[in-house]
DNA sequence: TTGGCGTCTGGTAGCGCTACCATCACGCTA
DNA sequence: TAGCGTGATGGTAGCGCTACCAGACGCCAA
């Protein structure tokens, strides 16, 4: 009993005092009770729910040389796209044994690699980052990473090692093209914060537009300032003002759509019949708006859900199907965009 | 070189082989240079470099007994709310050598209950809880942990250790008592979630209005459902319906204030001319609105700073000045309740 | 009977770090 | 000169757990 230091906690070793037996037959009993027979594991039991034990996570880590930590790197934690992911991650880690690490990038290269080194020190058990656009370096590290990695967000066809996403240029097509269906011909752009998932949409509205002979770049309204409906607002109110022909607006975020419904109401623009609006992410006060306005719906909970489940069947080493997930998109019409 | 398993990367003790010095030396140097020569720091932080060492922050853990893990409970990580809190959170901890490992309890007090056994597992440095309603097992078990805890979200007179927030009641009060001076009599409430933060602002509502003989149960909508902004719609169309006189509303969120707007404009009642309306926490999207929509601004972000801020000092033995933080609210006067 | 094999169990030696205590050199006082 | 405090350094023994290997036991085939 010469317990100069110690937590005060019951051990593994005061487990198997108790039930009498070894330390590692506890350690066993625990982690693989089938490998314990009948009559040990009911007296471990028993004796682990007397002491209320509990096995100390730090120690099995340095024991085991396998950490339970999943790292998730977010490029921000109030935009509620991401809040949505990480609900999906965390709903999936309830339960499993792991732990989430988050680390948020706001949206710059660097800090990413930089959390990264962060990570890779504490030997993670996975890792989950955000999109495809990683530097050259976090690449190879990660390529050749003794745990497995998920880049979530975005759809290509050369994961560093899994991916879980939707692409983004063929949403922002289908959304412009249902504009066009709709009998607009000047679709203004409206984006913010220009991360590299706005920019694929911008793409797609581009290429969309090209292929019609519709592309007009005065129609397109910029900020690297974060996406706000405030942003919706003064993007929408600059494109108006350049361009006051325009009869239909592609938000590639659906704050900036419901900031230029706010402006078209502001400006007495009747919307859908003078501007039409689409938003994206299908965030659900786009349904609840006057008029309801049509979005992209993107699955950003399964998403999480998903890039977890992956991880952890890859840890665990069983299959995993398909290295590269599409969950795809849908867009949502709604009054907004209706003129038929 | 017997190295049987080991994680590959450089230790303390190559370290100290590099340098020439005992590992504890090495050890010391990390943690309290000025205990150490400077000569012997010197070859010490050369080799270090060179091994690119970075010490393994389990091993510290468990050797030391102490961990770096601040644990944060909150009820909701979808919620705009919660989110602007974790992002206070993180951006204290970056660089501070803590980790924040969070759980969400969905809003129930047993979740609340059972996360807090499982931190308590793992041996936090400290705690962040939301909220002033715990358990009694809850309080009981945290008032005599050997770790410092804040309670954020609320001010009250008996933390349980320390405690950083508002009054909720005042400030639906304030809200309320400037919809009176602005004209209105008949002023409905909505309510969504009724979590305790919510009551107590109903409670404020109820307070003001019966000082003044105003109070009429008939006309408080809730839902026990998420707050969002359909329900806002949902619930104040319920009320136009039951009580169709009513002249103002006092939304205990502000996703129900926006959803009351647009049920507004669906109907046709003019805002505010006919129906004032006022939000609780002014989030962005309130100043864009078209009118734009008055609320009770929180300081949540400055919240979630200065708890971890309150925390740090306590896990490093500095005086905290004050153990119970009232930040106060401010009320945003815009349009929607304008009619002077 | 012997040998071989599989199943269950336990002892020992770590994982990488730090607490505790011992040691030693040095300078100062009596 | 002895004695002693002080500051710097290191050795040892853990922290609580698991990998590795050895041993015990039962069973079956030869």
């Amino acid at each position: 009993m010469s317990q100069r230091r110690g937590s005060g906690r019951p051990t593994i070793a005061d487990v198997a005092r108790a039930a009498g037996v070894g330390a590692i037959t506890v350690s066993r009993a625990i982690r693989r009770p089938e490998q314990v027979s009948r009559e040990l594991r009911e007296r471990i039991d028993l004796a682990i729910r007397e002491l209320n034990y509990v096995p100390d996570p730090q120690a099995q880590v340095l024991a085991s040389g396998r950490s339970n930590v999943i790292g998730v790197i977010l490029p921000s934690l109030t935009n509620n796209v991401y809040a949505d992911v990480m609900q999906g991650i965390y709903d999936r880690i309830e339960g499993s044994g792991f732990q989430i690490q988050i680390a948020n990038t706001r949206y710059s290269e660097d800090e990413e690699d930089r959390l990264l080194q962060l990570f890779a020190g504490q030997r993670p058990a996975a890792m989950l980052i955000t999109g495809i656009d990683q530097s050259d370096a976090t690449r190879a590290y990660l390529a050749k990473a003794d745990f497995p990695v998920v880049q979530i967000m975005e759809h290509a066809p050369d994961p560093i090692d899994m991916l879980i996403g939707f692409s983004h240029v063929e949403a922002a097509r289908v959304a412009v093209r249902h504009l066009m269906e709709e009998g607009s011909r000047r679709i203004g752009f409206l984006g913010a914060r220009m991360d590299p998932r706005m920019l694929r949409r911008r793409e797609g509205y581009r290429a969309q537009l090209r292929e019609h002979g519709l592309y007009d770049p005065a129609r397109e309204a910029m900020t690297s300032a974060p996406s706000s409906v405030s942003q919706g607002r003064a993007l929408s109110g600059r494109l108006f003002d350049a361009a006051s022909d325009t009869d239909a607006l592609f938000c590639a975020n659906d704050d900036l759509a419901l900031g230029a419904l706010f402006e078209c109401m502001a400006r007495g623009r009747r919307v859908p019949e003078d501007v039409a609006i689409v938003g994206f992410n299908d965030l659900e006060m786009m349904a609840a708006a006057v008029p309801a306005i049509t979005s992209v719906q993107t699955h950003r909970y399964r998403m999480g859900k998903m890039a977890i489940d992956m991880l952890i069947d890859r840890i665990e080493e069983r299959e995993v199907p398909e290295r590269g997930v599409d969950l795809g998109f849908q867009l949502i019409v709604r009054e907004s965009s209706r003129r038929g």
